[in-house]
DNA sequence: GTCTATAAAGGGATAGAC
DNA sequence: GTCTATCCCTTTATAGAC
């Protein structure tokens, strides 16, 4: 016999979700489009098909405890395809090539709406929102570890596959926002070929 | 004899400016430091040192129009300061590494508050605010053609200066984002050398 | 051009019945 | 756990005196 939560633990994925994961699931879609403060209590309940009343027994620190936890759904979230896009393919320089047009058609089928789930609403609270700010900061340093193993595989030294990581992330990061401005794929086109040409340049 | 207009125009940068320009710089700083939906016009108004009513005054369009004017001020100043970086060493990829550790330097010294003065506003409006977003669209795109006519003007292929400009402008306000939120220089120190190895690689 | 006051709407958060 | 109603505050924007 199994509990609910067990049960749910093993569910795949799929089914009705949760009244406290679909508010969580819904903030952080609505954060990452919109950015936290245009990102009201009302309209994620709503949107999540919750009431007020819910939200707020799930998430008593209110929207600041709301928006850190989106924000590490939005970490698993792109923490899960990277790692998926990196283990796709054995060379980094492809593998990464490969996650820039993806994210660059991604964001185009979204019609420029879904860019980083993280980057909108770190931004809005960086500098006095604590909580936001950590949970953003450890988003980040979770991806660039992921590219750093996949480089450390490929035989490429500690100190340069640390420097190079960084700034794979940094690079897909500044490219995804060109990218979503621009309404134009070209900018994470242009960033994973020379992202690619930058990691085969260690070999 | 000379018109107040003139004489400002040829007045080279102190003295005392007028309402409608101190309301642009503050909006300016403000935007960049917590995004277009956080600041306020009574904030901006109040941080000016003028009123409401001269704010909508001089701005009938209301904070959509003072944000696109902002963002251009932003889109200028930064501009200035790339160029004279530029233009301080001949080759290219020692230009742009010292830009990197002059933004992480800068950063750091305003306590990690001061990001780029566009991603913010623009994050926070990409979908919904046209005017804005397209002011947004416009700084990168200029910033981007300052990088190209630098690497064009050290004998690389305009198709390679394309990207690799794009690139460079994707990689810095990334890297940005990411020693911002990090509160570390590292991401911009990292990004300056490996954007330095790239374009070096082209030679 | 500048100022104050105010309108009209929406924000986050809470209380208490169910 | 869920729901409704409501409090209290702030927001953008406008009106009209000066």
């Amino acid at each position: 016999m199994k509990t609910k939560a067990q049960h749910d633990e093993d569910t795949v994925e799929q089914g009705p979700l949760g009244t406290r994961e679909r508010i969580v699931r819904t903030a952080s879609r609505l954060m990452q489009r919109q950015g936290y403060e245009a990102s009201g209590v009302k309209q994620i309940s709503q949107e999540a098909g919750a009431t007020l009343g819910s939200l707020y027994h799930f998430f008593p620190g209110g929207k600041q405890q709301l928006a850190a936890e989106a924000i590490r759904h939005g970490d698993r979230e792109f923490a899960d395809i990277l790692g998926e896009m990196l283990d796709s393919r054995p060379d980094p320089a492809g593998a990464i090539d490969d996650c820039a047009v993806a994210l660059a058609e991604g964001l185009h089928a979204s019609a420029w709406l879904d860019g980083c789930p993280v980057t909108a609403t770190a931004l809005g609270a960086a500098g006095h929102l604590p909580d936001i700010q950590r949970a953003a900061a450890e988003a980040f340093q979770r991806w660039r570890e992921l590219v750093y193993e996949k480089l450390r595989g490929a035989g490429i030294a500690e100190d340069e596959a640390r420097e190079l990581a960084s700034t794979v992330i940094s690079t897909l990061e500044g490219a995804e926002m060109a990218a979503q401005v621009a309404r134009s794929e070209e900018p994470l086109r242009a960033a994973g070929r020379q992202l690619a040409r930058l990691i085969n340049s260690y070999r």
